[in-house]
DNA sequence: CCTGGATATTTCATGTTGTCAAGTAAATGG
DNA sequence: CCATTTACTTGACAACATGAAATATCCAGG
């Protein structure tokens, strides 16, 4: 077994993406729950609340086939906070679009994500602005 | 609705940190993936490759019930990766060690995790070092 | 020693997310 | 106008997750 690039500091840095995704995830589902919502739920009518979206389009956001979408959508419907309406454009389609209900939960929502990711960025505004450059490199 | 400290760099930040989640997990799965296993059985199958673990503190580690382990674990040994092992201080408790099949996947495993990370530290390293102190203090 | 309460694991019922294959309906381009 | 493609749904199935109940074992106080 030859020794391996084994940079002590790459190899903290992973950990401590690895530490980031955990943190990121346990926060994302903890106030998707606090809303009675899984978090695929709560990421689909985050997206709708932006704008009444497709099926198919959702599918690809969510990087999942579009038969799973179909369900998630049935669920949100059946606890009325998504209505599906036709798209005047194309009868195939379906546009999935949150209720007044379901923008409301969301608005609520995004309260709960701000609030719990803001501690992430207890950062001063200059070394923000070092991490976002180094962030963006590292996904280039 | 009171304008809110929308700070676009950490507007910024925190959708990167979005992206990083997204394609650690993508990466992750595919790596799994890629030795026909599953995310949670990748987690867990390298997990037990540091030490047999009792399954009450793979559900700890996993932050899931322990009865989930039941069924991870069982798909596991059912492929022969995995073992149950009665452990010798307290006859309630079951270790889950790898069987020399399952060491040696969890090894290749790590090889290909490290392979689809080290892109994602593909800066200087002492742009490495300042991006490991703003994780640091970011998660502190 | 013995008993009652705590602990470790499993089983069962149930729900959500995910895949894939097949089916229906509508668009589109030769 | 017909063949193909596209959008969505359905059904079958697997993995993951929870919670409640059952079993076996440990441990501490009497």
């Amino acid at each position: 077994m030859p020794s391996r690039r084994v940079d002590p500091v790459t190899v903290e840095v992973v950990e401590l993406i690895g530490d980031v995704v955990t943190r990121y995830h346990m926060e994302y589902e903890h106030a998707a729950a606090s809303h009675q919502l899984t978090g695929a739920q709560a990421k689909v009518l985050n997206l709708l609340a932006m704008e009444p979206t497709p099926m198919r389009r959702i599918a690809q956001k969510l990087r999942c086939e579009p038969s799973n979408v179909t369900g998630i959508i049935d669920r949100l419907e059946g606890r009325g906070l998504v209505e599906r309406r036709p798209d005047p454009a194309d009868r195939r389609v379906k546009l999935a679009a949150p209720t007044e209900e379901g923008l409301r939960t969301a608005e609520r929502l995004r309260e709960s994500l701000d609030f719990a990711r803001e501690p992430l960025a207890g950062l001063s505004p200059a070394e923000r602005a070092v991490l976002r450059d180094l962030l963006k490199r590292m996904l280039a």
